[in-house]
DNA sequence: CGTTTTCGATACGATTAAGTTTCGCAACGT
DNA sequence: ACGTTGCGAAACTTAATCGTATCGAAAACG
């Protein structure tokens, strides 16, 4: 028919918009925010120089630095966890492992610190990457422990809100203290020694 | 031999600085990194008028708004928790009801969030309130824990980083979900909840 | 071609806050 | 009384950054 035919959306007149400087926007943002900036002192005007784009291109595409943030964290949606189903045991390790990673990388990162601080300033787009990136996630461990209490591979008792913030809370708090340490590697084993730690407890085998 | 003494050290001539003044610079600067502002966000204007006092009257005392804060944070030191020693599991949850305790405090609670964000921006603020608050509990924690080791009451094959962050963790984990619920009233027994959770582990007892 | 829209650059006005200075008054020692 | 210093209020300078507007060039279309 026409004569270019890429997308069917009857294209509107003039020039189309660059999907490269798009993107430069969207990578600028997230790297600023992973090397340590909160939303507040995120500039535009930084961002556009990262991105080598007039501040122009960013405002034609959001209306304003929350809009483009919310965006640019919804993009870091990494694929859930697979788990085999095996075990109990085998799925938290691998479970964690994924966490770990991913808590290696400075964007994915930066995401619970804002989720953390930023919760009454942007409530919009805390509660955003809330449903996109955390909830999903809580679910899927909470699914691992329910079974595991189901097949007896857990204690029946389980105290389940305080399993869930032991679990995360525990691999949490030791990257943050590896990464502030010189312990920039993530010691391989990390998600083993801790899934096993919890699971054996604390006390002595009577 | 002279008329007032209240300091040996021969007093400056002029006006003494109003200790009033202080206390309420300190206050409104704690009051308002308590109400979630980060240290960016804090203005000197804003604590000067909550102060109710001049702004030369805070540059008079602190350079900067960093050497404030810095001063501001120190003196939230609050007593260090009083250990009986008679058993790991009672000093254990003694320890942390007093964290969940203060955990409560809008005033306490914002120094973890600056230790955990302002970091780079601001290392000297963030190092001296690791000191001065943070070393010496997490000294007198990980001594219950090696007291433990030795009397037996924990298991000899403890992975010390690991349980310091699984105890920690936990308990900043949970409160923050709590925190973040309407829940804002601490459950009495958490602590409780927590540690006796953790000795037992969640693998069924065999 | 001519039209339309985007591009990056740059200038602009508004706002916010830091930190300094000035001012008239208050509190202290001598 | 007098000199010195602190006090709060206000004006001021400097600097960032937001969001908007304007510009000439470029990229698509017919």
């Amino acid at each position: 028919m026409s004569t270019t035919d890429e997308t069917r959306a009857a294209r509107p007149a003039g020039r189309p918009r660059s999907a490269r400087a798009e993107q430069a926007i969207i990578d600028a943002t997230l790297d600023l925010l992973g090397e340590g900036m909160n939303i507040a002192e995120l500039s535009i005007e930084a961002i556009a120089a990262r991105a080598g784009v007039g501040k122009t291109t960013i405002y034609r595409r959001w209306a304003n630095k929350e809009d483009l943030c919310v965006d640019a964290l919804a993009r870091l949606k990494s694929p859930l966890p697979e788990l085999r189903g095996e075990s109990v045991r085998e799925d938290l390790v691998a479970y964690f492992e994924v966490v770990v990673r991913d808590s290696c990388d400075a964007r994915r990162r930066c995401v619970m610190s804002i989720v953390m601080n930023d919760a009454e300033r942007h409530p919009r787009l805390v509660e955003r990457v809330r449903q996109a990136l955390i909830e999903p996630r809580r679910e899927v461990l909470a699914a691992v422990l329910r079974r595991g209490v189901a097949t007896g591979e857990l204690r029946a008792d389980l105290d389940l809100p305080v399993v869930m913030a032991a679990l995360i809370g525990t691999v949490t708090w030791y990257m943050r203290d590896a990464g502030s340490d010189g312990t920039a590697e993530s010691p391989a084993g990390i998600a083993e020694r801790i899934v096993d730690q919890l699971l054996a407890g604390l006390a002595p085998t009577a």
